[in-house]
Formats: C-alpha cells, structure tokens, sequence
RNA sequence: GGCCCGGUCGUCUAGUGGUUAGGAUGCCGCCCUUUCAAGGCGGAGGUCGCGGGUUCAAGUCCCGUCCGGGCUACCA
C-alpha cells in the first residue's frame, strides 16, 4: 500500500516555522516512500478563519518547493479538499448517523453558561477537568426528544468507553497508554452545525486513505480519542507519529514572541529554500550519521521515521545562517546570480525591509542595494557574474551581495568615515592615486593590477603591500573589507577606477 | 490540580550494555593572506537532569525524584 500523508493546517494565519517544518516532514517521507503528500484545509473554525491564509500556505510553500499531488488548488480523487466544502457537500451526515445510531456518540444540549460553571466546580474541587458525563451522556431518550423539540442548540459528543485502557503505538515514542476515565467527551459537532478537527480531520484521514498520520506532540493528548474513533468505525486506524516540535529560545512553543516566525520573513532575509529545509529538517530529525549540509535529494533519500527523536529542539539563527552560507557556496556562479535575481523579484522583500523588519536610519537601504544590483544583472550580466564570483565566498545571506559588492554598482559608494581617517590620510596617498591614475591604461587585467602597485610599494620602499592596498582599497570601494583588491580592480576595469580615484584624491592627505 | 510527553557540551545532534561520550554550530587561537571571508588545523566547553538499583560493565535496562513542555475549548 502505498504511503499518504497529509499537511492539514487551519488557515487563521501566517505560515510560521513550526508548521513548515510539520509540512516538510510529510513532504520527506511521501517522497521518500514513494507515495503522495496531500493538502487538506482545516476550516471549521469559522471564528478564527482568515481569507488570505491558505494563499498564504501555498505561495509558502511554493516558494519552500514542498509541493503536493492533491489539494484544494491542484485537486484530486478525494476533492474537496477543504472541510468547510466537505461539510457542506454532506460529506460527514453518515458518519455523525451511525456514531449516533450505533451509541457510539449522544447530543448535549448543555448551554456555554452550563459547561463554564461546571469546569468552575471541577477546578475548585480539584476533579479532573473536562465533559466525563454531565447532564446528557446517560440522559433518557424521552429527555433528549424533548429538548430537540424545543429546538435547543446541541452539540454531539463521543462516547468514550469508561474503565477501560485506550492505547497508540507511537511511531516515534512507542506504546501511549490512558485509563479511559482520565479522557472526557470531546465535541464531535458544533452547535453550529461544523465538524470539529477531533471530527472532521479522522473522517477525512480515512476517507482520504491517510497511512500516518504526522503531526505535532501537542495532539498527543487526543490521539486516544482519535484512535477511538477509528475504532468505532471500524476502520484500520493509520500509524500516529507525534513528532517533536520547534521550541524557541524558552523552551517554549515557536511564537511571534520569539521573533521571525514567518518563512516568508526568511525568504525576505535572503535565505534559501535549500537551506531552510535542510535546517528545519535537522530539528527532530537526523539522518543517523554525521552528515548535516544536504541537498534536497540527499535528505529525500534519508529521511525515515526511524530518524525521528522524542525531544523538542531550539530554532538556532547562527546555524541557519551557516547553513545559507554552506549551500550558497554550492551553488555555480550562474545559480547564485539566479537565486539573488529571484530573490530581488519577490515583492515581499521589499515590504519586508521598509515596514516589517526593525527600522533602520535608512530604512529603504537594503531593499534599493538590492534593487540596483538586480538591475546590474539584467543590464550587464558579464559584469554582474564577475561580481558573483567575488560575493560568492562572503555571502551568508542573499543582501549580503551588496553589503560585500555593492560599490561596484554605485558610481560613489558611501565612503566609511574610519577608514577614510586611516587609509586617506597618509602621507603617500595621494602620491599613489596620482600613480594609479598614470597607470590606468595598463591596469586591464588582475595581473597588471597587482604589477602597477607592486611597482609604486618598490618605488616607495614599502616592505609589504599593505601600505598601498589598503589605502586603494578604500579608494575605490569605500570599505576596508572586501573582496581580494586585484581581482576587484579588474572587474572594476579603468574607466569605473579613475572617477572614484579623482574623488579619493580630493579625500587624501598631501594633495597639492 | 489531573493526564501525557520529554531531559547527551550554550545550541542541533550521534550513540540501542563495553567508545578516552563522536560530529556540527557558536566562541577562542594558529595557518593561508593585501583586508574580510572561505578553507585547513587546534583549543576550551559534557560529573549524559539528579538519586538509587540490576550487571563484571549503564548515557544506554528498572524504580524513584526533579526540572521543562503539551493537553485539560462548541481552536486546531
């Protein structure tokens, strides 16, 4: 039988990390087994629902490459795949019918003012908290008939089995046991009419032919109720795999509290696909060797439930971002242009670093180096692919593109006071423009460039180069850190030199 | 409070009775070098939460305990 899964997130929101890395689990072992990966909106919840969530996912996850063989946007033999659809199409009538019929489910017709005063009692009497019976479980079918007749709102309960052991094999944590009277009646539908997840999400897993089911330890504490219910059916229950989840730096579940947690906010930082998969995938998951930068291929072909653990792990920028750096230096030159030129097309970014990120003195900064360097790849790609080459050790994170090359695409990159103080102002500085600007013609290739300031250093008595390369250096990009001076003076060629030259000249010390 | 899950360097992890507890990241140092990186080499960092047991031998098995987390909604 071939494996399903299945990624059922409700749409209230933004796609946060927690809930990529649940996506891309299944998207790693559908693929990895060979079978389909399915994604099924969760919409029942028609308080919480928001419009431009499940756009929100998709796009997402588009842009993550996780993709999907059915969906409420790709379609497929168990459409739809929405539940608020599901429901509407009478999908789930039967299934409520026979749980009713066969006392496997009852009405409760308790009100909201009912069930907080009987939690209230509970707590204060220190009772376990929860549905285990109240009013309407045992209530006499004369009772139930009267309170329909009057049209009194309901909501229909499971019944779960009393003094007895519910238990799940666990994929991951093995044999879960529960004392059955520990575990109330959850809602199976909603007074409005609505299926709950508890509900709606087992129906449609066996509906759909789900094999496992993975999702978050958080739905441990249903999972009995779930098993239960496909008991009740009948129906072979799907292997449960409660996989750890990503904490932040308190320990405790991945929130807004703890910074980005949006991934379209990592895309908008400059992070890979790549890299972000790769990261999120070794949360909770390891491929059993020493192995941690991997190609997608590489973790498709690793990744089995066997390599999942029990402990819920941390979400550690500084790794992410090495990780970016490591699969950034994989890519070609050509990759790495491509990935900045989509990187600088994605209309995000820029609302990203102008009104989401921390405000900066220039808040727009980033976004306009980025937007020019974009434009040096469209005008002049042979010129662009020379800066690439340079950025492409240095980079961590896609802007960083122009933080380390960015002068080469200002006609007068900002010049750092500090270095301008350092370098600019000794003694032979402007002795050694005014040599560089007589040398121009020559300085046509990496070689020639390093000859032409080997000569001045000889000619002044410099032991090392340091003395003229920093001072150049800054000349010519402003910065005191960079790529290697010879080979950015090549991709510079003459002409760009001279105008930032002439301007180093008025900055340097000694000019006459 | 009740039920459940978890606990190996700061962090991510390897480890399934016998290893000087390995790797990675981050940090520090050295090498390379015109700077910054990248790369190479090395270092510091772990009484495997704690306490008992079982065993010739325990991070690994058992019991207890502590700490952390989750659930305890007509949310998922």
């Amino acid at each position: 039988m071939s494996v399903r899964v299945r990624f059922a997130p409700s749409p209230t929101g933004l796609l946060h990390v927690g809930a990529l890395r649940d996506a891309l689990f299944k998207y790693l072992f559908a693929r990895h087994c060979g079978g389909q990966n399915i994604l099924r909106i969760e919409d029942t919840d028609r308080n919480r629902y928001n419009p431009d969530s499940e756009r929100e996912f998709i796009e997402t996850l588009r842009w993550v490459g996780i993709d999907f063989d059915e969906g409420p946007h790709v379609g497929g033999p168990c459409a739809p795949y929405r539940q608020s659809e599901r429901k509407e199409a009478g999908i789930y009538e039967p299934y409520v019918r026979r749980l009713l019929e066969e006392g496997h489910a009852y009405k409760a017709f308790d009100t909201p003012e009912e069930l907080a005063a009987m939690r209230e009692h509970q707590m204060a009497n220190k009772l376990p908290v929860g549905y285990f019976g109240g009013e309407w479980r045992d209530a006499p079918a004369s009772r139930v008939e009267a309170a329909e007749r009057e049209g009194r709102p309901c909501v229909i309960r499971q019944r779960i089995p009393r003094g007895t052991t519910i238990a799940i094999d666990d994929a991951i944590r093995g044999r879960i046991e529960w004392d059955s009277d520990q575990i109330d009646d959850p809602v199976l539908i909603k007074a409005d009419g609505m299926p709950t997840y508890h509900f709606a999400a087992m129906v449609d897993d066996h509906l759909m032919g789900i094999t496992h089911i993975l999702r978050g330890e958080e739905w441990i504490s249903s999972a009995p109720k779930h098993a239960l219910l496909f008991d009740m059916f009948g129906w072979e229950r799907p292997v449960f795999v409660h996989c750890p989840v990503i904490v932040g730096n308190d320990g405790k579940k991945l929130s807004k509290r703890h910074g980005a947690t949006r991934v379209l906010d990592y895309m908008a930082q400059g992070f890979l696909p790549a890299a972000l998969k790769n990261f999120v995938a070794l949360i909770g998951w390891s491929p059993g060797d020493d192995r941690e930068g991997m190609s997608e291929e590489e973790l498709i072909e690793a990744f089995t439930l066997e390599g999942l653990q029990p402990s819920p792990g941390r979400f550690d920028l500084e790794k992410l971002r090495w990780l970016n750096g490591w699969h950034i230096r994989r890519l070609s030159i050509p990759q790495f242009v491509e990935a900045f030129r989509k990187y600088a097309r994605e209309p995000y970014v820029r609302q990203y670093w102008t009104e989401v990120a921390e405000p900066q003195p220039e808040s727009s900064r980033v976004s306009d180096a980025v937007d020019r360097m974009a434009r040096v790849i469209e005008e002049q790609p042979s010129y662009a692919e020379r800066i690439f080459a340079l950025a492409h050790e240095r980079t961590t994170v896609l802007p960083d593109v122009t933080e380390v090359c960015g002068f080469f695409t200002e006609d007068e990159p900002a010049m750092d006071p500090k270095a301008v103080a350092k370098w600019l102002q000794q003694p032979h500085a402007a002795e050694l423009f005014n040599f560089l600007l007589e040398n121009l013609p020559r300085m046509v290739d990496e070689a020639a460039c390093e000859s032409v300031l080997r000569e001045f250093a000889e000619a002044k008595g410099f032991e090392k180069l340091g003395p003229v390369v920093h001072p150049t250096r800054v000349a010519l990009t402003g910065k005191t850190a960079g790529p290697g001076l010879f080979e950015l003076m090549a991709v510079l060629g003459p002409e760009r030199m001279e105008r930032r030259l002439r301007r180093a000249l008025e900055l340097a010390s000694g000019a006459s």
